[in-house]
DNA sequence: CCGCATCCCATGTGATACTG
DNA sequence: CAGTATCACATGGGATGCGG
């Protein structure tokens, strides 16, 4: 048997012997955003060693979970169906951690791509399908994300364009989307910022993005 | 920064520094049937080197997703409540890799608890809920299991008692379970082996526990 | 025996340098 | 830009020891 294997047929040991590595999980998560290229994945995970992530992408690639493919003269990584499907798997570990939060370190990045999974776990359909169709911008540091809120779905681009809301803030909006922090306080202690629109719209973000503690 | 740490303020970041670790999640998987002692664990996941074993169960419990309980002379380990909350993780890797799953290897072991969580894993509430209940007995090699199917609730316990069908299999019978083999063809190629009761209750087994490939 | 702790070695990981 | 090569080190794997 190989050395890295369980030993079990089963299908959770199956699995952890298929994205059970360092990194491998959170490669795919990316890669649940979007296709991306090698330099883009090694730019959201600042820590990982070039060799691990090529390790990585190559054997992601015989499990059948991402494959390479060209676009116009450049290669990007891109999951298969099979892979897709680890949405539920990536989103469950998303909300579990995320209770497991606590503030922020200085050392703690927060990319692009790990906010917009953030905010899809976090979406509440039901909740969204109830209020009026809303478009925020969100401004992290140098990158900005178009939040689109359109009855119970959601679409989160890492673009910049016209938006009923457009705040900049950090890692602390968790506060907001935990319901530690109230959206008028998120706005009052500057871990929310408005730069246009409502800020009463805040209430509305907080509302459609919740995850309990 | 702890040096295993991935650099990211992010749930899923976080919850596998947490439960990332080799070994982790199946110490878990395992706890999730019920409190186990520390031999038992070491039995349920036989090629886990026992120094493994004591780290990766003090680190849990460090986390807070396990404790250390004294029962009567013993201690056993049980999930937290924190600790519990992980059960949608480890069906969501469950029911992925179940998919994954090729034909069993020689070396490749089923236990009692991998396969408890695998019934748990492909249990259909709703389909049960339309079904009369059911009393399963599965011998499996040396272990026992009693399955109560009662409406839309599913219970496995490591025990041997009554039974509307009692059988006997192996790990082939993900087979079964995926669709891929009919219940009266896993009856004829003896992959399941009716031991009392009526063999036509296999077609209701195979109707309440599905996970397709 | 059960519940670990210790030792040793193979392997995986991390940091850095380097190349097509 | 997209990786490969190299090397120090941490972790995992396997055997064994050992106290309660």
């Amino acid at each position: 048997m190989a050395p890295r294997e369980y030993g079990q047929y089963c299908g959770i040991t199956r699995a952890l012997e298929l994205v059970g590595e360092r990194w491998a999980l959170l490669i795919v998560r990316d890669l649940l955003v979007g296709p991306r290229r090698y330099g883009e994945l090694a730019a959201g995970l600042p820590r990982i060693p070039t060799n691990v992530l090529a390790a990585r992408l190559k054997e992601l690639q015989e499990a059948g979970i991402l494959r390479r493919a060209p676009r116009s003269r450049v290669i990007v990584y891109e999951l298969t169906p099979y892979g897709h499907e680890l949405e539920p798997v990536v989103l469950a570990l998303g909300a579990w951690g995320f209770k497991a939060l606590d503030d922020p370190r200085d050392e703690q990045i927060v990319t692009p791509d790990s906010i917009t999974m953030s905010l899809r776990t976090a979406f509440r359909p039901q909740v969204a399908a109830e209020l009026p169709s809303t478009v925020y911008g969100a401004r992290l540091g140098p990158d900005e994300l178009l939040i689109r809120v359109a009855g119970p779905t959601l679409d989160v681009a890492r673009e910049s364009g016209p938006a009923d809301l457009a705040f900049a803030t950090g890692p602390g909006i968790h506060r907001l989307i935990s319901g530690e922090l109230a959206p008028d306080r998120a706005i009052a202690t500057g871990v929310v910022e408005v730069l246009r629109g409502r800020g009463d719209l805040l209430d509305r973000f907080a509302s459609t993005f919740h995850l309990a503690a």
